[in-house]
DNA sequence: TATTGTTATACTCTATAACTATA
DNA sequence: TATAGTTATAGAGTATAACAATA
Protein backbone atom coordinates (compact mmCIF):
# COMPACT_ATOMS: atom_id res chain seq x y z
CA UNK A 1 0.00 0.00 0.00
CA UNK A 2 1.50 3.29 -1.06
CA UNK A 3 0.04 6.40 0.53
CA UNK A 4 1.19 9.83 1.65
CA UNK A 5 1.25 8.69 5.26
CA UNK A 6 3.83 10.61 7.27
CA UNK A 7 6.62 8.62 8.85
CA UNK A 8 7.47 8.98 12.54
CA UNK A 9 10.71 10.64 11.58
CA UNK A 10 8.82 13.34 9.67
CA UNK A 11 7.15 14.42 12.88
CA UNK A 12 10.39 14.19 14.82
CA UNK A 13 12.18 16.18 12.16
CA UNK A 14 9.44 18.81 12.04
CA UNK A 15 9.61 19.16 15.81
CA UNK A 16 13.40 19.54 15.80
CA UNK A 17 13.30 22.12 13.05
CA UNK A 18 10.52 23.99 14.83
CA UNK A 19 12.66 24.00 17.97
CA UNK A 20 15.54 25.60 16.07
CA UNK A 21 13.24 28.13 14.43
CA UNK A 22 11.77 29.10 17.79
CA UNK A 23 15.22 29.33 19.35
CA UNK A 24 16.23 31.81 16.66
CA UNK A 25 13.02 33.74 17.11
CA UNK A 26 13.56 33.82 20.85
CA UNK A 27 17.10 35.13 20.40
CA UNK A 28 15.90 37.78 17.95
CA UNK A 29 13.26 39.06 20.32
CA UNK A 30 15.51 39.05 23.42
CA UNK A 31 18.48 40.78 21.87
CA UNK A 32 16.94 44.18 21.15
CA UNK A 33 15.83 44.20 24.78
CA UNK A 34 19.44 43.78 25.89
CA UNK A 35 19.00 40.19 27.08
CA UNK A 36 20.37 36.81 26.14
CA UNK A 37 17.73 34.12 25.54
CA UNK A 38 18.73 32.52 28.85
CA UNK A 39 18.28 35.78 30.74
CA UNK A 40 14.92 36.32 29.07
CA UNK A 41 13.87 32.82 30.08
CA UNK A 42 14.89 33.43 33.67
CA UNK A 43 13.00 36.71 33.89
CA UNK A 44 9.87 35.20 32.31
CA UNK A 45 9.89 32.27 34.73
CA UNK A 46 9.84 34.75 37.60
CA UNK A 47 6.74 36.54 36.31
CA UNK A 48 4.54 34.16 38.24
CA UNK A 49 6.37 34.90 41.49
CA UNK A 50 9.71 34.68 43.35
CA UNK A 51 11.60 31.37 43.46
CA UNK A 52 14.52 29.92 45.39
CA UNK A 53 17.80 29.14 43.68
CA UNK A 54 17.31 25.37 43.80
CA UNK A 55 13.84 25.46 42.31
CA UNK A 56 14.86 27.99 39.68
CA UNK A 57 17.84 25.88 38.65
CA UNK A 58 15.54 22.88 38.29
CA UNK A 59 13.08 24.80 36.13
CA UNK A 60 15.84 26.18 33.90
CA UNK A 61 17.67 22.84 33.81
CA UNK A 62 21.00 24.30 34.87
CA UNK A 63 23.27 23.73 37.86
CA UNK A 64 22.84 26.00 40.85
CA UNK A 65 26.39 27.25 40.47
CA UNK A 66 25.64 28.33 36.90
CA UNK A 67 22.55 30.09 38.12
CA UNK A 68 24.49 31.98 40.78
CA UNK A 69 26.46 33.89 38.16
CA UNK A 70 23.39 34.51 36.00
CA UNK A 71 21.56 35.99 38.96
CA UNK A 72 24.67 38.02 39.87
CA UNK A 73 24.66 39.66 36.44
CA UNK A 74 20.93 40.38 36.50
CA UNK A 75 21.11 41.71 40.04
CA UNK A 76 23.91 44.09 39.05
CA UNK A 77 21.54 45.49 36.43
CA UNK A 78 18.74 45.78 39.01
CA UNK A 79 16.46 43.42 37.13
CA UNK A 80 16.18 40.89 39.96
CA UNK A 81 16.82 40.96 43.69
CA UNK A 82 17.87 38.34 46.21
CA UNK A 83 15.50 38.47 49.16
CA UNK A 84 16.25 36.54 52.35
CA UNK A 85 13.82 33.77 53.14
CA UNK A 86 11.99 34.50 56.40
CA UNK A 87 11.78 30.81 57.34
CA UNK A 88 15.15 29.41 56.24
CA UNK A 89 18.28 31.44 56.84
CA UNK A 90 20.24 29.46 54.24
CA UNK A 91 17.80 30.24 51.45
CA UNK A 92 16.91 33.27 49.39
CA UNK A 93 14.15 34.08 46.98
CA UNK A 94 14.88 35.62 43.61
CA UNK A 95 12.30 38.19 42.64
CA UNK A 96 11.83 40.64 39.80
CA UNK A 97 12.38 44.32 40.48
CA UNK A 98 9.96 46.80 38.93
CA UNK A 99 12.32 47.21 35.97
CA UNK A 100 12.72 43.44 35.72
CA UNK A 101 8.98 42.91 35.74
CA UNK A 102 8.55 45.42 32.97
CA UNK A 103 11.28 43.84 30.85
CA UNK A 104 9.96 40.34 31.49
CA UNK A 105 6.55 41.34 30.20
CA UNK A 106 8.09 42.99 27.16
CA UNK A 107 9.97 39.75 26.40
CA UNK A 108 6.91 37.64 26.87
CA UNK A 109 4.71 39.84 24.71
CA UNK A 110 7.32 40.12 21.96
CA UNK A 111 7.67 36.34 21.67
CA UNK A 112 3.93 35.74 21.74
CA UNK A 113 3.46 38.33 19.00
CA UNK A 114 6.10 36.76 16.78
CA UNK A 115 4.65 33.29 17.25
CA UNK A 116 1.17 34.57 16.58
CA UNK A 117 2.45 35.84 13.23
CA UNK A 118 3.95 32.43 12.50
CA UNK A 119 0.74 30.55 13.26
CA UNK A 120 -1.88 33.03 12.14
CA UNK A 121 -2.41 31.38 8.77
CA UNK A 122 -3.40 28.02 10.22
CA UNK A 123 -7.12 27.25 10.35
CA UNK A 124 -8.67 27.59 13.79
CA UNK A 125 -9.36 23.87 14.01
CA UNK A 126 -5.74 23.05 13.24
CA UNK A 127 -4.53 25.52 15.86
CA UNK A 128 -6.81 23.85 18.36
CA UNK A 129 -5.52 20.37 17.50
CA UNK A 130 -1.93 21.61 17.58
CA UNK A 131 -2.37 23.22 20.97
CA UNK A 132 -3.95 20.14 22.50
CA UNK A 133 -1.37 17.80 20.99
CA UNK A 134 1.52 19.89 22.34
CA UNK A 135 -0.11 20.17 25.75
CA UNK A 136 -0.49 16.42 25.93
CA UNK A 137 3.16 15.96 24.99
CA UNK A 138 4.17 18.44 27.69
CA UNK A 139 2.00 16.72 30.27
CA UNK A 140 4.16 13.56 30.09
CA UNK B 1 -20.61 32.59 23.74
CA UNK B 2 -18.56 30.65 26.22
CA UNK B 3 -16.65 27.66 24.84
CA UNK B 4 -13.39 25.85 25.46
CA UNK B 5 -11.81 27.59 22.49
CA UNK B 6 -8.07 27.95 22.94
CA UNK B 7 -6.63 31.44 22.96
CA UNK B 8 -3.78 32.41 20.65
CA UNK B 9 -1.52 32.70 23.65
CA UNK B 10 -2.23 29.08 24.59
CA UNK B 11 -0.73 27.93 21.32
CA UNK B 12 2.18 30.34 21.65
CA UNK B 13 2.78 29.18 25.19
CA UNK B 14 2.58 25.52 24.22
CA UNK B 15 5.08 26.12 21.44
CA UNK B 16 7.51 27.93 23.74
CA UNK B 17 7.28 25.22 26.38
CA UNK B 18 7.75 22.55 23.74
CA UNK B 19 10.84 24.37 22.54
CA UNK B 20 12.31 24.32 26.06
CA UNK B 21 11.43 20.67 26.50
CA UNK B 22 13.07 19.76 23.22
CA UNK B 23 16.13 21.82 24.06
CA UNK B 24 16.54 19.84 27.28
CA UNK B 25 16.00 16.59 25.44
CA UNK B 26 18.54 17.61 22.84
CA UNK B 27 21.08 18.44 25.53
CA UNK B 28 20.44 15.13 27.28
CA UNK B 29 21.00 13.12 24.13
CA UNK B 30 24.11 15.03 23.02
CA UNK B 31 25.91 14.99 26.34
CA UNK B 32 26.50 11.24 26.69
CA UNK B 33 27.98 11.37 23.19
CA UNK B 34 30.51 13.96 24.36
CA UNK B 35 28.93 16.83 22.44
CA UNK B 36 27.29 20.11 23.30
CA UNK B 37 23.89 20.67 21.68
CA UNK B 38 25.51 23.21 19.35
CA UNK B 39 28.18 20.75 18.26
CA UNK B 40 25.55 18.10 17.69
CA UNK B 41 23.57 20.53 15.58
CA UNK B 42 26.61 21.36 13.49
CA UNK B 43 27.47 17.72 12.87
CA UNK B 44 23.87 16.86 11.95
CA UNK B 45 23.66 19.74 9.48
CA UNK B 46 26.70 18.33 7.71
CA UNK B 47 25.14 14.89 7.25
CA UNK B 48 23.65 15.99 3.96
CA UNK B 49 27.05 17.10 2.66
CA UNK B 50 29.96 19.55 3.14
CA UNK B 51 29.28 23.27 3.48
CA UNK B 52 31.31 26.48 3.41
CA UNK B 53 31.77 28.58 6.53
CA UNK B 54 29.45 31.33 5.38
CA UNK B 55 26.59 29.02 4.51
CA UNK B 56 27.07 26.99 7.68
CA UNK B 57 27.02 30.13 9.82
CA UNK B 58 23.79 31.18 8.13
CA UNK B 59 22.16 27.79 8.76
CA UNK B 60 23.24 27.75 12.41
CA UNK B 61 22.38 31.43 12.87
CA UNK B 62 25.76 32.35 14.31
CA UNK B 63 28.51 34.71 13.19
CA UNK B 64 31.29 33.29 11.05
CA UNK B 65 33.85 34.21 13.71
CA UNK B 66 31.93 32.17 16.27
CA UNK B 67 31.82 29.28 13.86
CA UNK B 68 35.58 29.41 13.34
CA UNK B 69 36.26 28.42 16.93
CA UNK B 70 33.56 25.74 16.92
CA UNK B 71 35.06 24.16 13.83
CA UNK B 72 38.53 24.46 15.37
CA UNK B 73 37.43 22.40 18.37
CA UNK B 74 35.70 19.76 16.26
CA UNK B 75 38.60 19.56 13.87
CA UNK B 76 41.01 18.99 16.78
CA UNK B 77 38.87 15.98 17.70
CA UNK B 78 38.91 14.74 14.10
CA UNK B 79 35.15 14.97 13.74
CA UNK B 80 35.23 17.44 10.85
CA UNK B 81 37.83 18.54 8.33
CA UNK B 82 38.45 21.77 6.44
CA UNK B 83 38.87 20.97 2.77
CA UNK B 84 40.10 23.60 0.32
CA UNK B 85 37.57 24.65 -2.30
CA UNK B 86 38.82 23.75 -5.76
CA UNK B 87 37.16 26.80 -7.36
CA UNK B 88 37.71 29.57 -4.79
CA UNK B 89 41.01 29.83 -3.03
CA UNK B 90 39.52 31.95 -0.23
CA UNK B 91 36.93 29.36 0.68
CA UNK B 92 36.91 25.99 2.38
CA UNK B 93 34.34 23.27 2.79
CA UNK B 94 33.66 21.71 6.16
CA UNK B 95 33.02 18.03 5.94
CA UNK B 96 32.45 15.18 8.36
CA UNK B 97 35.25 12.69 8.89
CA UNK B 98 34.31 9.01 9.18
CA UNK B 99 34.18 9.37 12.97
CA UNK B 100 32.16 12.56 12.64
CA UNK B 101 29.68 10.91 10.32
CA UNK B 102 29.22 8.06 12.73
CA UNK B 103 28.68 10.40 15.68
CA UNK B 104 26.32 12.62 13.69
CA UNK B 105 24.12 9.64 12.90
CA UNK B 106 24.17 8.52 16.52
CA UNK B 107 23.02 12.00 17.56
CA UNK B 108 20.31 12.09 14.98
CA UNK B 109 18.99 8.65 15.83
CA UNK B 110 19.07 9.30 19.57
CA UNK B 111 16.99 12.46 19.23
CA UNK B 112 14.50 10.88 16.86
CA UNK B 113 14.09 7.96 19.26
CA UNK B 114 13.44 10.23 22.24
CA UNK B 115 10.93 12.30 20.31
CA UNK B 116 9.21 9.18 19.05
CA UNK B 117 8.71 8.18 22.69
CA UNK B 118 7.25 11.59 23.44
CA UNK B 119 4.75 11.48 20.59
CA UNK B 120 3.95 7.79 20.44
CA UNK B 121 0.75 8.11 22.43
CA UNK B 122 -0.85 10.55 20.02
CA UNK B 123 -3.40 9.12 17.58
CA UNK B 124 -2.10 8.69 14.04
CA UNK B 125 -4.47 11.33 12.69
CA UNK B 126 -3.25 13.86 15.25
CA UNK B 127 0.36 13.09 14.42
CA UNK B 128 -0.43 13.69 10.78
CA UNK B 129 -2.13 17.03 11.50
CA UNK B 130 0.71 18.04 13.79
CA UNK B 131 3.35 17.21 11.21
CA UNK B 132 1.60 19.12 8.44
CA UNK B 133 0.93 22.13 10.67
CA UNK B 134 4.57 22.35 11.73
CA UNK B 135 5.78 21.91 8.17
CA UNK B 136 3.56 24.74 7.01
CA UNK B 137 4.89 26.96 9.80
CA UNK B 138 8.44 26.09 8.80
CA UNK B 139 7.73 26.80 5.14
CA UNK B 140 7.12 30.50 5.91
C1' DT C 1 35.29 46.81 -4.00
C1' DA C 2 33.10 42.84 -2.20
C1' DT C 3 33.51 38.37 -0.21
C1' DT C 4 35.68 34.38 2.50
C1' DG C 5 37.46 33.22 6.41
C1' DT C 6 40.51 34.23 10.61
C1' DT C 7 42.33 36.68 14.75
C1' DA C 8 41.87 39.33 18.96
C1' DT C 9 39.05 40.46 22.61
C1' DA C 10 35.37 40.51 25.90
C1' DC C 11 31.39 38.62 27.90
C1' DT C 12 28.03 35.03 28.85
C1' DC C 13 26.73 30.20 29.68
C1' DT C 14 27.75 25.98 31.78
C1' DA C 15 29.62 22.10 34.56
C1' DT C 16 32.52 20.06 38.35
C1' DA C 17 34.50 20.20 42.76
C1' DA C 18 35.12 22.17 47.06
C1' DC C 19 33.31 25.10 50.38
C1' DT C 20 30.20 27.78 54.17
C1' DA C 21 26.23 28.21 56.75
C1' DT C 22 22.06 26.49 58.34
C1' DA C 23 18.44 22.76 58.98
C1' DT D 1 23.95 14.35 57.89
C1' DA D 2 21.54 16.74 54.41
C1' DT D 3 20.31 20.93 52.08
C1' DA D 4 20.77 25.98 50.23
C1' DG D 5 23.65 28.62 48.10
C1' DT D 6 28.47 30.39 46.80
C1' DT D 7 33.31 30.33 45.14
C1' DA D 8 36.98 28.81 42.15
C1' DT D 9 38.12 27.14 37.90
C1' DA D 10 37.96 25.66 33.22
C1' DG D 11 35.93 25.17 28.83
C1' DA D 12 32.50 26.30 25.38
C1' DG D 13 29.39 29.60 22.83
C1' DT D 14 28.79 34.15 21.06
C1' DA D 15 29.33 38.92 19.14
C1' DT D 16 32.10 42.94 17.50
C1' DA D 17 35.87 44.92 15.24
C1' DA D 18 39.87 44.62 12.64
C1' DC D 19 42.36 42.03 9.45
C1' DA D 20 44.46 39.06 5.26
C1' DA D 21 43.77 36.88 1.01
C1' DT D 22 41.27 36.27 -3.03
C1' DA D 23 37.36 37.27 -6.34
Amino acid sequence: MVTTTARDSDLASALVQTMHRLQDLHAETSRPLGLTPQQAHLLCVLISGPLGMTELSRILSIERSSLTSMVDRLERRDLVARVASPTDRRACRIELTAAGKDLAHQCHDAVVDRIRDLTSELPAATRQTLTKALQSILAQ
